[in-house]
DNA sequence: AGCACGCCGACT
DNA sequence: GTCGGCGTGCTC
C-alpha cells in the first residue's frame, strides 16, 4: 500500500434518503481533488457520478480494505464552487433527502455518460463559441416602472414586484437584467419561469433584448445534449442569462448577480416528486447566500410572499423582510375587464351555460370577438351512475372514479390510466340507462356547439369552437398549433381548463368566463381559494389586452355571488383579498404563520401505511421525550395522528399521511431530522412489513 | 434507486 | 431442460 501518496476523498452519490447507504461514501484518490470535482467512482457492480465533497482530511472510520479506487475524475471541467456546493447541502438539509441525490438532481444527466474524450470535445466547443451580449434598449419606461427599478437599484431586497396583468412587470426584469449586467461585465442573471412552453413570448423577447447567444434556456423539454450544453455555458459563465424552470434554480453559476422569478406563486416552482424542494423559496436562499438580488413577481402573490413583504405599521409590526414594489397602473392596456356574477341559484337546475352568458357569447361571436371559457375538468363527465342501482364508474386500481370520454366513448382513470370501453349497460345491474353525472369540458363543447348553431360570424359562417385541455395537447406541437388558431382569429370561442389561463396574451378574447368555479370556496385544501382568486385573476387579464372601446367582460358562474372572494375579484382587488385570507390563515395558524411537512406512507394495505406513520409519530415522540431538547421540540411542534390521503388509493398502492406544524421552523426540522433515525430503526420490525416506501415533504402544497 | 442473487412456472 | 417472475439484500 503507498499509503503516502493516495488521498482519502469523500462523495456524494445518488443514494435515496431511504436506502440507508450513508450520504458521503469514501474513497481512495491517486491525487488530491478539490471539493466540488466531479469523479467517476464504483458503487456496487456499476460505476457512478459523484461530486466531490471534501478531501478527505481526517481518515474515514472505515477499515482501510473497505475502500475502492475512484474510476477517474472528469477532467478539464472547474469544479463546482463552495457556494453551488452549501446551496446543495441546504436543500438536502431543508427538504430532507440526501446530499448526493440533491446534487445528482442538479446535474445534467448526460454528465453521467460521458468520457474524457468526449467531454473535452464538449468544452472545447463550449469555450470557442462566442456569447456576446448585446443589450438592446427597450421600449421608454412608465413612471412606476422607473421607481421599481431605482427600488432595485438602491435596495438589498428581496423584492416582491406586486403590478397587475399589463403593468409592464416584464420590462422591469429585463431592465433590472440589464443594469446588473452592464455594471459587471462578468454577472450573470436568472430568469424562473412556472412552464417554458407557456412562456415563448418571454423567451422569444429576452432573446431579442441581449443576443440570443447570451441567453440559454433549461427545462425539461430539452434534449440530453442540448441540457449539458446549458449547463456548461452557465457554469463557465458564458451563458449570462439563464432561463429556465423550477430546476434551473439549482444550476451552478459561478457570476450569479441577480434572481428574477416571474409568476412567484405558481404551484408548478413546487417540485412534486424526489426532492420536494421550491424554485421559489430555494432562489431566496440562493440570493441571500452569494449576495444576488431576488426579485419575485406576480399580479395575485403567494400568501406567503405577500406576509412577507407587508409594511411596518404603527402596531410596533416591524413588517416583513421583502420589500414590495406596486405597480398598479395598467400601460397602453384597456382597463381590466367588468367582473359579472351569475347567480345559478336563479337559473334553471342543472344549468351549465346560463342565459346571460349565452347571451355576451352570441353577442361576441355576432361581432367578431372571442370568447374563452374555463372548466377545471376534462373528459365528457367525470363520472357515470346509474340511476337504478346507484353504481358508479369507480376505478378498480384507486379510490376515484373514472371518468367518461365520448369522444372515444371510454371510462379513463385520470390517476393511474387505466382505461374501458363504455359498457352498454350497468355492469352492476344491467339496466340500459346509465347516465353522466356532471359536466366536463368535452360536454361543454357539445352543448356549446348546439346553442350556437343558429349564431352566425360577421362573415356568415357559422361558430367555430375550439377545446383545449391535456386531452388534445398530448401530442407535440399541438398546444401551439392550437393557439395559434386561437391567435389568427380562426377560433371564435374558446374552451379548457386552466391551462389556457396561464402565459398566453390572446389579444382578440373580450369574454372569460368561469362556468363552474365554486367548489374551491370550500375545499378542504387550504390554499384552494388563493389558487382560485389567482387563476381567475390571470384569466380576466388575459382579456382585451388590445382592447381598446373597454368592452371586455368577465362572468362568473356561482351559487355564491355575495361569497367575499368574488367581491374582491370583482373590484380586482387583491390586497383585500389577501387581507382576508391572512387573517383566517392567522386565526387557524397555518401558512404563513406556521411551518408544515407531509410525512407520506405508501403500502399495499391501508392499516400497513397508517401503522407505520403511527408507530413513527410515538416512536418520535418517545426519543425526543429523553433527549436534551426534546421537550421543547415536542412543545412546539404539533404531530398529527395518520390519515388516508385525500386519494387514498392510487394504482393499488393505499397511501396515508401524517401532518407535523410549527410555529418555529427551527424546532420543526429538529423533529424532521430526528424524525429520519425513526423511520430507518421502524423499517427494520417485521411489525411493518408490506410497506413500500416513504416521504417526507416539507413545506407541501396541499395537505 | 439499481442491480445482483435466488428459488419456482410455462416455453423453444 | 432453460427463460424469467419479482422477493430480499447490498452498495465506500
Amino acid at each position: 500500500m503507498t499509503a503516502t501518496t493516495d488521498h482519502w476523498i469523500e462523495v456524494a452519490v445518488q443514494t435515496p434518503a431511504h436506502s440507508g447507504v450513508g450520504d458521503l461514501l469514501s474513497y481512495r484518490s491517486p491525487v488530491p481533488l478539490e471539493t466540488g470535482s466531479l469523479v467517476r467512482v464504483p458503487l456496487g457492480r456499476r460505476e457512478v457520478l459523484g461530486v466531490v465533497w471534501n478531501n478527505g482530511l481526517t481518515a474515514p472510520d472505515l477499515p482501510p480494505q473497505a475502500l475502492k479506487d475512484i474510476a477517474g475524475a472528469l477532467e478539464g471541467l472547474p469544479p463546482l464552487d463552495g457556494r453551488w456546493c452549501q446551496l446543495m447541502a441546504f436543500a438536502a438539509q431543508y427538504y430532507q433527502r440526501s446530499l448526493g441525490e440533491m446534487a445528482l438532481s442538479a446535474l445534467p444527466p448526460q454528465l453521467r455518460d460521458l468520457d474524457n474524450i468526449q467531454l473535452a470535445r464538449r468544452l472545447k466547443k463550449q469555450t470557442a463559441a462566442t456569447y456576446s451580449l448585446q443589450i438592446q434598449p427597450g421600449p421608454t419606461l412608465s413612471t412606476q416602472q422607473t421607481q421599481a427599478l431605482q427600488q432595485i437599484a438602491t435596495h438589498a431586497g428581496p423584492f416582491l414586484l406586486f403590478g397587475s396583468t399589463g403593468s409592464g412587470k416584464t420590462e422591469v426584469y429585463l431592465h433590472a437584467v440589464a443594469q446588473v449586467l452592464q455594471a459587471d461585465d462578468s454577472a450573470q442573471a436568472l430568469i424562473l419561469v412556472p412552464e417554458i412552453n407557456l412562456t415563448p413570448q418571454l423567451e422569444a423577447r429576452v432573446r431579442e433584448r441581449f443576443g440570443k447567444d447570451a441567453v440559454v434556456s433549461m427545462h425539461s423539454g430539452l434534449t440530453p445534449a442540448q441540457r449539458l450544453k446549458s449547463w456548461l455555458a452557465a457554469h463557465t459563465g458564458t451563458a449570462r442569462i439563464v432561463l429556465g424552470t423550477r430546476m434551473a434554480v439549482l444550476a451552478s453559476m459561478p457570476q450569479l448577480q441577480l434572481i428574477v422569478v416571474d409568476e412567484e406563486h405558481d404551484p408548478s416552482y413546487k417540485q412534486q416528486e424526489g426532492a420536494r424542494y421550491s424554485a421559489r423559496d430555494l432562489a431566496l436562499y440562493r440570493g441571500q447566500q452569494c449576495g444576488a438580488r431576488v426579485l419575485l413577481g406576480s399580479a395575485t402573490p403567494s400568501l406567503e410572499s405577500w406576509h412577507h413583504s407587508r409594511p411596518a405599521d404603527a402596531d410596533s409590526d416591524p413588517g416583513g423582510r421583502y420589500l414590495r414594489l406596486h405597480m398598479p397602473a395598467r400601460i397602453g392596456a384597456a382597463p381590466l375587464p367588468v367582473v359579472r356574477r351569475v347567480d345559478m341559484n336563479h337559473q334553471p337546475r342543472r344549468t351549465v351555460l346560463s342565459a346571460p352568458l349565452v347571451q355576451a357569447i352570441q353577442a361576441r361571436v355576432a361581432k367578431g370577438e372571442q370568447s374563452m371559457l374555463l372548466l377545471n375538468r376534462r373528459g365528457y363527465a367525470p363520472v357515470l351512475y346509474c340511476a337504478d342501482c346507484g353504481w358508479k364508474s369507480e376505478c378498480r386500481h384507486c379510490s376515484a372514479f373514472r371518468v367518461f370520454h365520448k369522444i372515444d366513448r371510454t371510462l379513463r382513470c385520470h390517476h393511474c390510466g387505466a382505461t374501458d370501453r363504455v359498457p352498454r349497460a350497468c355492469p352492476s345491474c344491467g339496466n340500459a340507462d346509465i347516465a353522466p353525472l356532471g359536466r366536463g369540458t368535452e360536454q361543454l363543447e357539445e352543448q356549446l356547439a348546439e346553442l350556437l348553431s343558429g349564431v352566425r360570424r360577421p362573415d356568415g359562417q357559422p361558430v367555430r369552437i375550439a377545446r383545449i385541455d391535456a386531452d388534445t395537447t398530448r401530442l407535440k406541437g399541438a398546444l401551439e398549433s392550437q393557439l395559434a388558431a386561437v391567435h389568427s382569429g380562426e377560433v371564435d370561442v374558446l374552451v379548457g381548463t386552466q391551462m389556457i389561463a396561464k402565459g398566453h396574451d390572446f389579444r382578440r378574447i373580450t369574454l372569460v368566463a368561469a362556468i363552474n368555479p365554486d367548489s374551491a370556496l370550500f375545499s378542504s385544501d387550504f390554499r384552494a381559494p388563493e389558487r382560485l382568486f389567482a387563476l381567475l385573476m390571470q384569466a380576466a387579464g388575459r382579456a382585451g389586452r388590445d382592447a381598446t372601446q373597454g368592452e371586455s367582460e368577465m362572468l362568473v358562474q356561482t351559487f355564491h355571488p355575495t361569497h367575499p372572494l368574488f367581491e374582491a375579484l370583482k373590484r380586482h382587488d387583491y390586497p383585500a383579498f389577501a387581507a382576508s385570507e391572512l387573517a383566517e390563515r392567522a386565526t387557524a395558524s397555518l401558512p404563513p404563520f406556521s411551518h408544515q411537512a407531509l410525512l407520506r406512507a405508501d403500502a399495499r394495505e391501508q392499516a400497513v401505511a397508517q401503522g407505520f406513520l403511527n408507530a413513527a409519530r410515538q416512536t418520535l415522540e418517545a426519543w425526543l421525550g429523553e433527549e436534551e431538547g426534546g421537550a421543547e421540540v415536542l412543545e412546539q411542534v404539533s404531530l398529527y395522528p395518520a390519515v388516508p390521503m385525500g386519494l387514498q388509493k392510487v394504482a393499488d398502492v393505499e397511501r396515508a399521511q401524517m401532518l407535523l406544524e410549527s410555529p418555529s421552523r427551527k424546532h420543526l426540522h429538529r423533529a424532521l431530522s430526528r424524525l429520519q433515525d425513526v423511520l430507518h430503526t421502524l423499517r427494520a420490525d417485521p411489525a411493518h412489513k408490506g410497506l413500500i416506501r416513504w416521504l417526507v415533504d416539507v413545506d407541501p402544497q396541499a395537505i
